[in-house]
DNA sequence: TGTACATCAGTGAACGCGCGTTCACTGATGTAC
DNA sequence: TGTACATCAGTGAACGCGCGTTCACTGATGTAC
């Protein structure tokens, strides 16, 4: 701003500029970008231009646009396991707490809903109910936790497999019907959904 | 095939070929186009192709690719209705028939992919919660209907909202997840997930 | 029945577009002696 | 402290790509007299 602008952009295109390198500075305004744009709209070029750097320069530290997509869809399912994470602690657990997960998942697909859509259909990470111990797909581990301490204690395994998925099912059809707007967004209906979700479970 | 390919040819390219005119040809083209290939790699040109047409061919009867894009879901709508009508038919109705009409919707969502996305997508044919009495949603009608009569006689219309979109959650989160490969496709997981849900309905 | 003309569904060449990616390069920083 | 060199993160020009769409056109069909 003023007489000094020159001197200020030389000090910002030093080394070291943008707080934490080009990568991180790359994949914030990815994320960014996602939250307004839709998946064909998002382009490699337009994330370096929002950044102030060339295009070629995000070759440095991805081999490739798909690389840089998925350094988003890792970013993003980290933030969701935190949001996740903080929304059940907040809660208290029990079935408030599955509640409060389900909510933090719906609310986090409004919140970025190109990249929750790309992380859905990109990322193999969240076969989550197949699996025996998912590595770093916390997010959705704890979704499982919550509904097998829900389950009744005489359901099977195959009983707690169809809860746990029914459950996901839920928040997800509700997520992608929401984001696609075929129902209006309204989080006292969100609320009554999920509430009504957790007591199908709990029965 | 054979020796007189040329005056089949010949044949072919008169008016009044691909029984029906090209607009329909390239609809029925563009269906199974669908059926393979990911929204963004669906064209206009490719389309064209298909058919055995120039590019240019198309807009004597669409405006745009948008249009053509448009009429593919509008046929893919109501084949959605004819298959949960007739799946509802079978059934005989009640909670065998809410069954039925969620396995069609399931189904048809794993038999058309990149379709049942584009559906939802892009229109707003479906915002049926909401509407008095959709015109050409009658698929989505359906399910709606099915539910009204399966929740109990004195739930409030609120209640009776609730569980409708809930149901409609199920089955549209079932199908996205299993579109997405975040869960393997089972027709036996996909009737228990139903099943488990009709019960809570009835309840 | 023949002729003149309008209509209509197709053709193929051409356009501009933004894209992802490659390339040879520049200039600042770090390191060895 | 100074010099020589390697490393590294950026630059801008250029590429080929398939796309949607426009354009002027062609030739067959339908219609009026």
């Amino acid at each position: 701003m003023g007489v000094n602008d020159n001197s200020v952009n030389i000090d910002i295109n030093k080394r070291g500029y943008h707080h934490g390198g080009l990568r991180s500075a790359l994949v914030e305004a990815g994320l960014e970008l996602l939250k307004t744009r839709s998946a064909d709209e998002v382009s490699l070029r337009e994330i370096a231009r929002m950044v102030g750097v060339s295009a070629t320069a995000v070759y440095r530290h991805f081999p490739d646009k798909a690389a840089l997509l998925g350094a988003l869809c890792d970013e993003g399912g980290r933030e969701l396991g935190r949001l996740q994470l903080a929304a059940m602690q907040k809660s208290g657990g029990g079935r408030a707490g599955f509640d409060a997960v389900g909510r933090a998942y719906v609310h986090f697909a409004l919140d970025n809903p190109t990249l929750f859509r790309m992380m859905m259909t990109t990322r193999q990470a969240a076969n989550f109910l197949d699996l025996p111990q998912g590595r770093d797909n916390s997010a959705l581990q704890l979704l499982r936790d919550n509904i097998a301490s829900l389950a009744p204690a005489g359901a099977s395994p195959g009983q707690r497999h169809i809860a746990a998925l029914k459950a996901w099912s839920i928040v997800h059809g509700l997520a992608m019907l929401m984001l696609d707007k075929q129902v209006s967004v309204d989080d006292a209906v969100i609320d009554a959904v999920i509430d009504s979700a957790s007591v199908g479970i709990a029965t």
